[in-house]
DNA sequence: GCCCATTTGTACGTATGTATG
DNA sequence: GCATACATACGTACAAATGGG
């Protein structure tokens, strides 16, 4: 998954992983990601690694993020 | 009681504040801490702060949550 | 059953300090 | 100096469970 070895930093890495996952279909249209401490275990990353990550798919419209709720794929 | 300048986390301090309580039994058995508002207030810490405490204590398997009710000490 | 207060659970936003390359 | 990365901490918000009235 994540390369720790690597020239890629990353939190470029795992947006490109989620975004694959995202066009891949996996995660849906309207649903929720996980969260950031699920994509924390999940990749072994540190918080602030997945915050700018997810930054970043907000930043290309990718996804919406909801405060206290979670963060959803958004539709189109 | 909290140390701010000290090298030791702050919800490592209050974790070791809180089994002292328990420990010389301030705190009783099937009785409950008092709650995550409290604590916070008492302390002087964030919410979250307050949380990590109590989740190492529950690891520790000295204290048990009930959410809806309480945190109450083990017996034994 | 319904509202409301209390309490814990989960989640994101931001900031700071430290360490590394 | 700067970017990356981790850990800690505060703040805020929404959700779910409990219990009393």
């Amino acid at each position: 998954m994540i390369d720790l070895e690597g020239p890629d930093p990353l939190y470029q890495q795992l947006a490109a992983i989620l975004r694959g996952r995202i066009e891949s279909g996996e995660l849906q249209p309207n649903r929720p990601i996980p969260s950031v401490a699920q994509l924390q275990q999940e990749y072994g990353l540190a918080r602030g690694t997945v915050l700018h990550a997810v930054e970043m798919l907000k930043e290309e419209g990718l996804v919406r993020v909801v405060k206290g709720r979670g963060t959803f794929v958004v539709s189109q």
